[in-house]
Formats: structure tokens, sequence, C-alpha cells
RNA sequence: GCCGGGGUGGCGGAAUUGGUAGACGCAAGGGACUUAAAAUCCCUUGGAGCUAUGCUCCGUGUGGGUUCGAUUCCCACCCUCGGCACCA
């Protein structure tokens, strides 16, 4: 017999399967229902990993399955092929980013060809291409003109080792997301897209998107958005025409207030100092300045000699600067309810503030002095003129309401979510396509100029700013308005901008006269299934969405939420910590293939774990899976040359073949649907083990064994496609088995005329007897009774009465 | 601190709407084949106990509850893994 070949037999097929293109997609395709199937596309670092053989196998299974299911498959692939590794590689090494990260393209292509996924690779995408970002670089612009974006300094998370800006997302635990170098804080002017105005929609249409996302991803970045509801609350400055506003959620609270705090670098704060206090407020900033924002850090402040007046009750109270005060959350001024906030209670006692109860609650002291922290909970006002008595919860709309007449409160709303800065001081990523007229100001390039190339002749240092800002004649520019000497802005994207729509332009990649061809967009939008990791839940899949809604808005897409459904795989783990170089407990996908081949790494994967779960990497679980592949090339092997055909159902051996035919396809189908790759791949291994004991005897049982096996292999086409095609070829198929349909199967036969009825006294069980289908249950019960195993548990007890499950149980309950 | 997952054999993991816990695989042990080994095939395998070829009890993180019956539903708690973290 000959030897499972992985080595030969991959190869073989996937040469086949290029040639006659059977994975190109095919824009609008009346006769099919379209599926578009998208995986995150990879970094090109180099090499493939784990994590991404997991990606990749899954939305290869999914694909697959549906090409069976008569779908018509959209299944790209590219590279999100900007970024600081290509820079850090440009250094280490003397080569070109451009270089290094096509070269690494290639092999990666290469790695991916060789698991034998189905990318229709005609519509590869490599995003560093001027051919790809000149469309991002003409939506800026069109953001820009319709003032979607803004320019502006602002205080900015700086990493001093990548020497670059970071997104708040980018910021780990105070750290560089990326090198782990603590992150500074510095004011520069940069480019930021508005995504808060779409603060509102991205919640709400999460509405549209629920049913096929992860909960946990909606309630993540539902977290991110941070909506909060409260009220904007004038405080009049003492002895001036002059107000600070704050916004509170607490409006309940007013009656508390006993100071307010202001952020150090609000700009109104050193207008309103009174002089006296200056230099010691001088001196905070300062400090405040240089350190930045330190979470570890005690809170503190210092008074500015100012006193605003309550609008509540007229008292005047204090304002201070405290280091706490966010200045781009609310309006960077808060009112102080020591009382019930933690941090005011903790600011008041380390400055002695007056603290005041406002609310009470059962067994809430009346004395604050005997309180060791702020009451933050619900209950009932008190100390609040004509609102004490009232439940709290009510009370902050009616003092809204109350003080609104007065035009001193509104009700308003805040979100966590800030501006995407994208604004990025590297080489690596897509020129931000403006230029500074000493005469015009600010102007973006002309759509026609487009792409805004990125200069090639570049040295990279990795030191002190951008690197473009040294390439004289990038740098160096004429205004396109009128004509005088100008500079480039020299800065590049965020490379969170290229994934944001990546998806959109596989629908038509080679499309030079937009950023894609709207009916293409229109056939295939939206994604049907997304595949990738749990990592990018909120930055890449918030971006994604935004991104989509705005070029919906500039009128190029008609979608308002790209990806239907999504599938958040786990981690790939070995010896309990995630594979990383650091860890020393990396395997390289390339040893495995080497090893085992491809479907073997395919198979383990898939088997290992379901999808969402992280996945404890076994070189035990990956023999057994090269294992059962040998399994079944024997056995296929030895009954290769049986012919399947039509078979009169006549004896119970048929029906018992038969039976196990479409029970299989049953629970392989439903397991599919529901992404259960795991359970599947246990229904075919069982299918298998039937398969051997089974001996087929006679011409009819030839006939229906040979289809068993043919249905065998259909089914495990989407997992293990390389050997199932070698085998479905020694079956003497000359049809390939990537374009056969997925099977069917026939209700009727996936279930058995006869059952085991399970029989327990009291809940426990104590025998399990096998009867026809839909036995009565006298007819059971009867039964039951005779069974020693049974009665032994009744002898000298009353029946006190029977529950009968038909086809499954009979509880038999005594006393 | 807040939000959200998750706790099932030696291990990865199965178990429709509450109805036979532990499918499938790994590991382990035993046997067959072989001069031998590998490969393969077959059997055993949650724990404890006993008057042992069968039977009893216990068992899905812990303690309660609802129910004829709970891995599944409810309450309280413990552990663990993610996310957010001075957001007023």
């Amino acid at each position: 017999m000959e030897k499972y070949n992985p080595a030969e037999i991959e190869i073989k097929w996937q040469k086949i399967w290029e040639e006659r293109k059977v994975f190109k997609a095919k824009d609008f395709n009346n006769s099919k229902p379209k599926f578009y199937q998208l995986e995150m596309f990879p970094y090109p670092s180099g090499r493939i990993h784990m994590g991404h053989v997991r990606n990749y196998s899954i939305g290869d299974a999914i694909a697959r399955y549906k090409m069976a299911k008569g779908y018509n498959v959209l299944h790209p692939m590219g590279f999100d092929a900007f970024g600081l590794p290509a820079e850090n590689a440009a250094i280490n090494n003397n080569t070109h980013p451009a270089k290094w990260t096509y070269s690494n393209i290639d092999y990666m292509v290469k790695e991916l060809k060789r698991l034998g996924f189905s990318y229709d690779w005609d519509r590869l995408v490599a995003t560093c291409d001027s051919d790809y970002y000149k469309w991002e670089q003409k939506v800026f612009i069109e953001m820009f003109e319709k003032g979607m974006v803004y320019r502006s300094k602002s205080t900015v998370n700086y990493c001093p080792s990548c020497k670059t800006v970071l997104a708040n997302e980018q910021v780990e635990d105070g750290k560089c997301w990326r090198c782990g170098s603590e992150v500074i804080q510095k004011d520069m002017d940069e480019w930021f897209l508005k995504i808060t105005d779409y603060a509102d929609q991205l919640l709400d249409d999460m509405k549209l998107i629920e049913d096929g996302w992860p909960e946990r991803v909606l309630i993540q970045q539902r977290n991110w958005i941070g909506k909060s509801k409260g009220a904007f609350v004038k405080f009049k400055v003492k002895g001036k025409d002059d107000y600070l506003e704050v916004f509170t959620t607490r409006p309940d609270t007013l009656f508390g207030v006993t100071f307010i705090s202001i952020a150090p670098n609000h700009p109104k704060l050193a207008e309103l100092a009174s002089e006296e206090y200056k230099d010691k407020l001088e001196a905070f900033v300062k400090e405040f300045n240089k350190s930045g924002r330190d979470f570890s850090k005690e809170k503190e402040g210092v008074f500015t000699g100012v006193y605003l007046i309550n609008p509540v009750n007229g008292k005047e109270v204090p304002l201070y600067a405290a280091n706490f005060v966010l200045m781009d959350y609310g309006t960077g001024v808060v009112m102080a309810v020591p009382g019930h906030d933690q941090r005011d209670f903790e600011f008041a006692k380390k400055y002695n503030l007056p603290i005041k109860k406002v609310i009470h609650t059962d067994g809430l002291s009346d004395n604050v002095d005997e309180w060791i922290e702020a009451y933050a909970e619900s209950g009932v006002l008190v100390n609040s003129e004509q609102f004490s008595g009232m439940d709290n919860e009510k009370a902050k709309w009616e003092i809204v309401k109350w003080l609104e007449v007065k035009g001193l409160a509104r009700i308003g709303y805040q979100y966590r979510l800030r501006d995407w800065n994208v604004s990025r001081q590297r080489y690596w990523g897509a020129p931000i396509p403006v230029i500074y007229c000493p005469n015009c100001g600010i102007v973006p390039e002309k759509i026609e100029n487009l792409p805004v190339k990125l200069p090639e002749d570049v040295e990279i240092t990795g030191e002190g700013g951008s690197p473009l800002a040294k390439v004289e004649n990038f740098v160096n520019t004429k205004c396109p308005i009128c004509g005088a000497d100008a500079k480039r802005e020299t800065d590049t994207f965020d490379t969170f901008i290229e994934s944001s729509w990546y998806f959109l332009r596989y629908c038509s990649p080679k499309y030079d006269k937009d950023i894609f061809d709207k009916d293409k967009v229109k056939y295939w939008m939206n994604v049907d299934q997304y595949v990738g990791g749990i990592e990018h839940a909120v930055m890449h899949l918030l971006y994604a969405r935004y991104f989509t809604k705005v070029l919906r808005d500039l009128g190029y897409v008609d979608s308002t939420e790209p990806f239907q459904r999504l599938l958040t795989q786990g981690m790939v783990i070995k010896d309990g910590a995630k594979m990383s170089k650091s860890k020393g407990n990396v395997v390289d996908p390339d040893d495995i293939i080497n090893q085992y081949g491809a479907d073997t790494a395919r198979l383990f994967i898939l088997f290992a774990a379901p999808p969402e779960k992280d996945l404890e990497w076994s070189d035990d679980g990956v023999e057994g899976a090269y294992r059962f592949l040998n399994r079944l090339w024997r056995l296929i092997y030895s009954y290769k040359d049986l012919r399947s055909g039509d078979v009169d159902i006549s004896t119970d051996r048929l029906r018992d073949l038969n039976y196990h035919i479409n029970y299989t396809i049953k629970r392989v189908t439903d397991d599919f649907e529901a992404y259960h790759f795991n359970t599947t791949i246990a229904a075919c291994m069982e299918f298998v083990n039937y398969l051997y004991d089974f001996n087929p005897k006679n011409k009819d049982e030839q006939k229906l064994y040979a289809k068993a096996l043919e249905v065998l292999l259909k089914l495990l086409n989407p997992i293990v496609p390389h050997i199932a095609e070698e085998l479905w070829s020694l079956m003497g198929h000359n049809t390939l088995l990537v374009e056969e349909k997925w099977p069917e199967y026939d209700e009727k036969s996936t279930i058995k005329d006869t059952t085991v009825i399970a029989i327990t006294v009291n809940g426990k069980l104590r025998d399990t007897i096998e009867f026809p289908r839909g036995s009565g249950e006298s007819e059971v019960f009867e039964k039951a009774i005779e069974s020693p195993r049974v009665k032994r548990h009744l002898d000298g007890k009353d029946i006190v009465k029977k529950i009968f499950v038909k086809d499954k149980l009979l509880n038999i309950v005594v006393k």
C-alpha cells in the first residue's frame, strides 16, 4: 500500500487548485448568493506564526464550507505593510524598509500557500503600495474639506524610545504598547480625526451587529466610548463678570459642593488666578507639566485665590488647581463633593477643606468627621433645602431642571472616547497629504497630484523626529493654491488608517479610478464573517467601524457596519504562556509543516480547542492529528476501488450504515454552522472508527460503504483539503473535491428506530433499556420494573409518581 | 475599584430548551502481530468501597436553594483570566 505522503500531495494539489483558479472570486454572480469571508491581514514581520495559522485555518474552514454550500465566496488576503518594525530593521540591518517589507511579504505568501488556504491571490493587497495609500490620502483631503479632521496642539503620549506619538489605545499601563518604554507627555501639533462626532452612532449601530458579534467585544467598545449622562453647571466667579462651567454626573450632590477643582493646564487658569497666589500656582503648574499625569501620585493642589458662587445656594467655594483633573474630559473643571466622591474626599482631608453630607442612607453617620471614606452610593437627599427628602436619582434631574430655568445648568453627555490622533513622526507610513503655505496656511494637496509618494532616498537613523523632515526635495514644494514656496507635512498616518478600509479595497483591488469600484463594493459588502484576534476588540474594530461610516457619509459605500459577524479566536499558548521569542516557547509553523504537513497542522489546531478559547499547544496532540490522517488514509486506500451506487436499504446492516452516514452529515453540518470545528472533527473520527469496524461483505454493502467514504471526504475537506482531495481522486473521481457540493442528509435516516431509555429511581440512574421509538409510558414501566437493577430500589417502597420523557427517560419516584 | 469571561478526569475538551456527566483525542496500563523494535490493531482507564465478573456510595470550584431530576436555573462566596482605571 502506498503511504500517506503529505509533502508530495500537498504541493501537487496546491498547484492544481492554482492552475484551475478554483478560488477566484467572481464579481457579480447572480446564480449564487455571495459570501465575504475575511481574516485579519498580517503585519509582514517576516514569518507566519501559530496565531496566524489558527486565524487562517478557521477562516479557511469557513470559506471552503461555504463554497461547498453553494456560495460565491470572496476570500482575500493582504498585508498590513506599514509600520515601525520595518524602520527598526532598516536601522539594524541597513536594509531599506520597502525592500525588507516586500521580501517578507514574498516569503509569507509562500508560507500561506504551503498551508493551502483558499485565497483569491489575484486580490492581494499591500498597504505600503502607493496605489493603495493614495486613496486614503484622498479620503483624508475630503474629510479635511468637510471639517471632519483638524489640526491641534495637544498634550500627547510620546514614546521617547520609538520617538513617536501614541494613541491612548497604544499606551498600556503607562508604557508603549510596542517597546514597553515609559511614555511621557509632550505638546505637539497633530492631526485628529473627529471620531467623537460618531460616538453615538458607534454606540447605537451596535444593535445592527449584536447578533453576530461576541457580546464582550461590544461591551469593551461601549466602555471605551464611555458615554455618561450628566449636567453642565455654571459657577459664577466672585467679583467678576465671568463663570466656570463644570460637568457632573451627580447634580444631586450640588448642595454638598465645598470647593472646585480645575486642571493645572486649563487655559483660563492664569487669567483668573489672583496676584498673591500666582507664584505658588505657577510653581505647581510647572511641576505638573514636567511629570504629566502620574497615576500613582497622591492628589495635590494649590489654592488659586479665586472663589466661585454655588448656583444652588449662593455659597462661596474656593477654586483649587488639582493634579488629578483632566483637561480633556468634560470642561476641565470639576465640582468637588468630598462627602460623596472618594477623590474629593481625599483631597479635602489633605487640605482640611469642609466635608458636607447631602446624601443619607441607613446607618450612615451624620457626623462626617467619623467618615473614613466618601459615600458614593444612592440614597435620600439631606441638607439640600427644598430637595431634602427626595430620592437622589430623581433629585439629579429635578435640580438640573430647576437651575435650567435660571440659565445656570443643562443636561449633557460626555464621552471617554477622544478624537483619533493620526499623526506619526515616522518614515514608513503614508504621508499626510497637506502643505503649509506662508500665504494660504494649511492647504491640502490637490487630488490630481496624489499620491503624495513616500520618497525612497531617506536616511533612517531612528533618532529625532520624522525622517521625512530631512528630505529636502520632499519637504520643499509649491503651494497648490498660490504657487509660493511651501513646506510639506512630514508626519505619516497611523497605520490603523490602512487597516480601517482594506476590506473594501479587496472588492476591487486593482481599480485605479477611485478608492474602489462602488458596484463591486455594493455586491460584496458587508463582510459576512470576520475572524481575528481578540486583541483588536477596541482599536482596529472601532476604527474600521468609524471609517466605514465616514466613507458612507462621503458617498462611497452603503454600509453602515462593515462586519456582519465577528469571531474572535483565542491565543495559542504553550507551557501556560503566549508564544513569544522572549519566553522561548515558540513553535514555528514551517517546522510543523515540514514534519507533518499542512493538513496535520490545520487539523490539530481546529481540533484542540473551540475557536474562541485559548489553545494549548501539544506536540503529542499534533502527533495524534497526524495519526488520524494516516488512519483515514489507510481506511480509504484499502477500499479505494469500491464504487458507490444506488442501494435498496433492505437489511439491518445497511440500515445501520445508512444511519451513521446521515447522522454524521447532520452532526458535522450543524457544528460547522456553529463553527464548532472541534466537535465536527470528533464526529468524523467516530465515523472513521465505525467504518473500520464495518467490513462491507456484499455488493450492496460495498456500494453504500463507498458512499460513506465519499461523504467522509466531503465532510473533512474544509479542514484537511489536501489529503481529502488526494483520496477523492484515488477513489476514481476526476472531478475536484473542492468543487463538490456539501453532502445532504435525510432527516428520517438520522434517527434510529430504537432508542435507549434511561430508567431512574428518584433521579438516580438504575438501568438503561432499549425500546422501539415511540414506546408508551406503561410499556416502558412494565419492562423497567422487571429489571433487577431497578427492582431492588423499588422493593418495600411506595411508588409516588412517574415522570416519563418520551424516547428518553422514565423516572420512578418512591418513598 | 468597575466591567466582562471562565472553573468538568492525569491533560485538551464533549454534553439540545434542566433528563444516562466525561463524546472525541492525548497520556498511562495491558494484550495481539514481530526474531526485535517502530508502525498498526484490540482491550482497560473519574474516585472510593465491598460480601468483585457485579453492586453501592461519592463526583462538574465551595456552601445553600428550587425541582421527580441541576454541569445546566436562583442566592451567597472562593479562585482564575481578560479589559478599563483619577473620565468628575
